[in-house]
DNA sequence: GCGCTTTATATTGAATCCAATTTACCTTAT
DNA sequence: ATAAGGTAAATTGGATTCAATATAAAGCGC
């Protein structure tokens, strides 16, 4: 008899699955900043009681997502030009360490993941997919350092700016700039060349933070 | 009539000064790591029912200060030696290029409030207060940069091995020794120069990660 | 009509109650 | 004695209910 193992304790509870679902709906932009979460809607959405529905909503805070005022509610938080442009500074500042660390790790399997990651990416006419594709472009080839607690706080950084980023993508054919220098780093990891990564990477993320702080007021 | 206003809709919920309340005392060390938490126990103690707690201990999830199975329970989650030098990595790279941006920002009251800090911390015979007025110094100057995204990300970083830090300030005379580095620290900051505060600030960090993992075992 | 007070409604915070699951203990057969 | 099985206690997850607060609406005097 042969059976796929699965951890049966790692089942979802209902606040996992109401935590998870409203995080994507916040960070993909589907619910906008300001935009108050309603505990008896949400509870209603997801057939369950408003119990988990708070839990998620504490998490999310907990998380910088939502703002929450006593007897008032959450809120989606958004940010300001300057916290986003903090945030682009952070990255700027860790994730080229990260790579630095990364490429002396990856196996041919990580290349070829991040590879498919950027062939994807490039292919994809879907503006909703870019950002996830992006995402794991960064994600697969930042794994292989094993550097768990630098990819969670990556991985929050990102939570928080994605929406500007998708929209980035989108305008001032930020996609086809992103591309090209996704390629880049893909080579000089390919290569071995921790050093390069790191720039090339710094330069991506300071890149995109120019960008970004020029077009911020077009988009809200 | 004179009054001190009061904004009361920041008085605490019952949840909060549970999360505070479990915060304080995981980063201190007055529960063990890998001690369960029992929601019923807990409720009992801050005289309220499950649902705070809960509430509490979801949100310490979310923070790394706890690992929670489904019907079993959370229990405080302890690092393992590569986990903590990984934090201290990460504290070395992030910490420096925030004292560097905070030195041109900071006012005479900054500098000095950070001096009441060293001047209590090296006064201090009570090794419970150390811990405390060691993150008082730091957090003191770099609130001069500004970068609140910065600061919630280091306090993060410290909750997490702040117990280990404690127990690091005790033995080996690790007291002393900061003590010193932080009053380089401070000249440098008063004198203006940030690239030697950030780099006084670097070594600080990797002198007391180094000294911890020589450490470590001993400590648990 | 306008501003203030009062009432009603909506919404969140927390307590109580019930269900699902785990854990410890006891029984029993071998 | 020991291991498997089964029951009871303990514990958590979630639903329901009640209380506290905020927001909206209605009344009221001017």
């Amino acid at each position: 008899m042969k059976l796929k193992p699965v951890d049966i304790s790692k089942t979802a509870s209902a606040s996992s699955i109401v935590f998870e679902a409203l995080r994507k709906a916040i960070i993909e932009g589907d619910v906008r900043e300001g935009e108050p979460l309603r505990q008896d809607e949400i509870a209603r959405l997801f057939n369950t009681s408003r119990i988990p529905v708070r839990e998620a909503i504490s998490r999310l805070e907990e998380q910088g997502l939502v703002k929450t005022q006593r007897y008032k509610g959450a809120v989606v938080s958004g940010l300001s030009a300057s916290e986003a442009e903090e945030i682009f500074d952070f990255r700027a500042l860790i994730e080229p360490e990260v790579i630095r660390r990364a490429v002396p790790q990856m196996s041919q399997e990580t290349l070829d993941r991040a590879r498919s990651s950027w062939e994807a990416f490039s292919a994809s006419a879907d503006p909703m997919r870019w950002g996830d594709l992006n995402r794991d472009f960064h994600a697969t080839l930042y794994r292989a350092s094993g550097l768990q607690y630098h990819l969670d706080i990556i991985d929050n950084a990102m939570d928080r700016i994605d929406r500007y980023l998708r929209a980035q993508l989108v305008m001032s054919n930020g996609m086809e700039r992103a591309n090209e220098e996704h390629i880049a780093i893909w080579e000089a990891c390919l290569a071995g060349n921790a050093r390069e990564a790191a720039e090339l990477t710094r330069q991506h993320i300071t890149g995109a933070r120019e960008s970004l702080l020029q077009n911020i007021n077009s988009l809200r």
